[in-house]
DNA sequence: CCCGTGATTCTCT
DNA sequence: GAGAATCACGGGC
C-alpha cells in the first residue's frame, strides 16, 4: 500500500468514513467521485458481515487496510466495501453512491437508458458503473487500475441512520454530501411477511 | 407496493 | 449434509 493511502485507512473507521467523501476511485478509464458512504465497525457492529467471525465471505475485510471487499446479494448486485482501521479488525466502509467524473461514455454503456446522475447512485449501480465484481474482491487500492484519491475534507457532512439493515440501523453511520443529486434516495426497509416460526 | 435471483449462513439432523 | 431464512438492492407498477 502506499504509504499515505495506508495510513490515512488505518485510522478508525467512524473518522475515515465521512473523509472518504470527495475521494475518488478509479477502475480503468471510469472514475467515481464518493458522495454517500456507511460504515461497518467489523465484530462489534451487528449490521457488519463480520460480526460473526470470519468466513470465506468476508475474510478480505479481516486483512489490512486498503484492500476492496466486494459480495455479490440478493442474486444480481455486487457492493463494496474500503477496508480500512487496524489488520484483524474487520472494519470496512460501504461506497453507497458517487459522481461519474471519468469514461462518462463506458459507463453509459453499462446502464443503458439511465440518467447520469443515476449511473453510480446506489451501492449496486456503483459497482455496475466501474464494473467491480468478485473479481476485485481483495484488490489493492493503490495500484492501477484500481485506485483510490483522498480528497480534500469535506466542507460539510450529513450523516443519519445505515439503509436497509435488520439489525443495528440506528447507528447513524451513514454519511452524505448535502446537497448532491447523487445520493440515493432514501428508501424505508419494506417488511416482508416472515412465516411465524413453528408451535 | 411486489418481486427476481442465487450465494451465504444458520440450524437441525 | 439438507433445508430454510436471510440479504449493506434495484426495477417496475
Amino acid at each position: 500500500m502506499g504509504p499515505e493511502l495506508g495510513s490515512f485507512l488505518e485510522r478508525p473507521v467512524l473518522e475515515v468514513a465521512p473523509l472518504l467523501l470527495g475521494a475518488t476511485l478509479r477502475h480503468g478509464q471510469v472514475a467515481v467521485r464518493l458522495t454517500e458512504v456507511e460504515a461497518y465497525d467489523g465484530a462489534n457492529d451487528p449490521g457488519s458481515h463480520a460480526h460473526r467471525g470470519p468466513t470465506a465471505r468476508n475474510s478480505v475485510m479481516f486483512g489490512p487496510a486498503g484492500h476492496l471487499y466486494v459480495y455479490f446479494t440478493y442474486g444480481m448486485h455486487h457492493c463494496c466495501n474500503v477496508v480500512c482501521g487496524s489488520e484483524g479488525m474487520a472494519a470496512a466502509v460501504l461506497l453507497r453512491a458517487g459522481e461519474v467524473v471519468d469514461g462518462l461514455e463506458t459507463a453509459r454503456q453499462r446502464r443503458p437508458g439511465s440518467p447520469d446522475r443515476d449511473l453510480a447512485r446506489g451501492p449496486a449501480r456503483l459497482c455496475r458503473a466501474l464494473e467491480l465484481d468478485l473479481g476485485q474482491n481483495g484488490a489493492r487500492l493503490d495500484t492501477p487500475p484500481l485506485t483510490l484519491e483522498p480528497g480534500p475534507a469535506p466542507e460539510d457532512v450529513a450523516s443519519g441512520p445505515r439503509v436497509g439493515l435488520r439489525h443495528a440501523s440506528d447507528r447513524a453511520w451513514r454519511f452524505w454530501l448535502p446537497d448532491e443529486p447523487t445520493v440515493s434516495q432514501y428508501r424505508p426497509a419494506v417488511s416482508r411477511p416472515r412465516v411465524r416460526p413453528g408451535r
